[in-house]
DNA sequence: TTGAAAGCGCTACCAG
DNA sequence: CTGGTAGCGCTTTCAA
């Protein structure tokens, strides 16, 4: 059932007109005469009509929609990347389908059949903590379908990609905590095998180096599913506190770490900043009310979905085919607060 | 272009079998012979043959897929509530669309043009606060448009709807405070033309009134956006702590008007809750980490969208018309925390 | 400047 | 049991 209006029929027959002349006029064609252009659109604005998209989809081959595959929309980060796609999206009249794979390899696949299925125009895809290969996105990509990686992006995969500066994010948190005094620093992140995991790990290493340090190969630690259950952190939390030399700062990446981080160190009671600093990558609008106020890496989430899709619709609006490639790389923010405050 | 697959017409050509033939063996039809069924089905799956959706929707009316309606998705709550409705939607085979009014009228009628015009089977909606008037809604009811409220309803709308327990919610909050010997108990909350504000201020009346206590007009303030812009909340706390007798517990509604009353009292240096007790409506994640720890009243927000689904499928898959309605009321939960500790 | 007709992929009616 | 055909609402040749 169509709710919303009357067909292009509908004005044709009231008008005494045929229906590709209507449709003519109403997409303002250089064949129809002004007047009868000016009798279309009235009548049509009058009676509310709306082209059915279903209909339009099915002629142009077009939907008008752009796919989104994200791990999960409980996470701010990824909300406010939904505002910013669906900000730069709506402008151009375009609706947005999101889904989320909630860290599974399985879910992606899933949803990539599920949404080009559904005759997307375009996809926009930060990958889940499982993927390690690509051919659910290779075979589409050669087919034509224009994708835009963001956050998570597969760094042999030739298209654009928009990420935040996970390098330089790395390097200033953990510079932060050797500035504070801190000199045992740990580190628990998502999975290696993800870009974001590589990239802020990097930056960890150089400002260990630039210090005059090594990366103590027991202070890292990764969580399969990038923090989803709360016992893969607190897996490797234990082993941390299980070591003979104890780390005296943890950097974490991702909201779900950092914060279960933070959940469990209070939960064992264990004073923040004096008995272990912590900072971490999270977008919550609450890092300022935790206990303690938490130091952390802000992402410019909205930013980086508005970024994103206007590659993508670069892309999609095409005339020909695009072969020139561009990585956007969108600075991170450091927020120093209470868990990191200067050591003794 | 469909990045998905064959048409029904590819399997007919290279079978020799005519499209009729084909669609009906694929839908399964006692028509058509076990042989030749067997055959299609075959060399559908073995070429990933998937009907187009866009077609089936021109044909039959239908898109299966339904529209939703919330605030933002940038609040648990609602992120919550949309993965439990995605939950029941594609295990019946339903996408769903997501907008957001961000609390806006015009954004509300808004998006509902837009979902009808994208062929929606149906619709889940939960009211902006600034929704007044139902028109937008009204007709599309009539004519045809299963509708299903949930959280913010409509009471004088007949459909199904899903909410919590909005009155025990706020009588709990409001008693708890009582009984931890809190006595100047004000309400900050969202306007009152929303559902929600009028439930959760009957059970702080109730809770008052049981407690042989009235409530103080002073105590209650609203806020137009329901905590949207900080700048509301700190109106509604600077008039509370102004007066000449301040209270010593607030009791807020709705996850921003909550989380930004914690850190504006942080902000002022006010001890909570010795010198402010504070409970509040959130289903943050991370309540348990606040400064202070907050207690709160958690809504089950996963559940409230599963409800509400399968209630509007239920319209959506019915045969026959349906006027029997329903009004679902799902329990709240009570979590006590630092953030009201017994006074004194 | 206007209109007739084909066709996007699918379903459904009716004939054989 | 199978197939031809019409039609969902729209766009787009091609003729008039």
């Amino acid at each position: 059932m169509n709710f919303s209006s009357i067909t292009i029929k509908d004005i044709a027959s009231a008008l005494n007109l045929s229906v590709s002349t209507v449709s003519k006029a109403l997409r303002d064609s250089y064949e129809i005469s002004e007047k009868t252009k000016a009798l279309v659109n009235e009548y049509a604005k009058e009676h509310n009509y709306r082209p059915n998209p279903i209909a339009q989809s099915l002629k142009q081959g077009r939907s008008k929609s752009i796919g989104i595959i994200v791990s999960t929309i409980e996470n701010q980060f990824f909300s406010q990347v939904i505002n910013g796609i669906e900000s730069v999206a709506y402008e151009a009249g375009f609706n947005v389908i999101i889904t989320q794979t909630h860290e599974s390899y399985d879910l992606e696949v899933k949803n990539v059949g599920h949404l080009t299925h559904r005759s997307i125009d375009g996809l926009l895809i930060s990958l889940s903590t499982e993927t390690a290969d690509l051919d659910h996105l290779r075979s589409l990509h050669r087919q034509g379908l224009p994708i835009v990686f963001f956050d998570r992006v597969a760094h042999d995969f030739e298209t654009h990609k928009v990420i935040a500066d996970n390098f330089k994010g790395g390097y200033d948190a953990t510079r932060h905590l050797l500035d504070s005094g801190y000199r045992r620093i740990a580190h628990i992140t998502s999975p290696p095998n993800i870009s974001i995991t590589k990239e802020r790990y990097a930056g960890y290493q150089k400002a260990l180096e630039d210090a005059g340090m090594a990366v103590h190969p027991d202070y890292v630690k990764h969580c399969a599913h990038g923090g989803r259950d709360i016992g893969e952190v607190e897996n490797a939390l234990n082993e941390l506190l299980a070591l003979d030399e104890k780390p005296d700062a943890i950097f974490t990446t991702s909201d779900r770490i950092t914060t279960t981080t933070l959940y469990l160190l209070n939960k064992r009671q264990l004073k923040i900043p004096q008995e272990m600093a912590l900072i971490g990558y999270t977008n919550t609008t609450l890092a300022d009310v935790l206990n303690p106020s938490l130091s952390s890496v802000y992402q410019p989430g909205f930013e980086m979905g508005q970024k994103a899709t206007q590659k993508l619709l670069e892309i999609i609006l095409a005339k020909r085919p695009i072969y020139d490639f561009e990585t956007m790389v969108l600075p991170t923010q450091l927020f120093t607060r209470s868990s990191t405050a200067p050591k003794n």
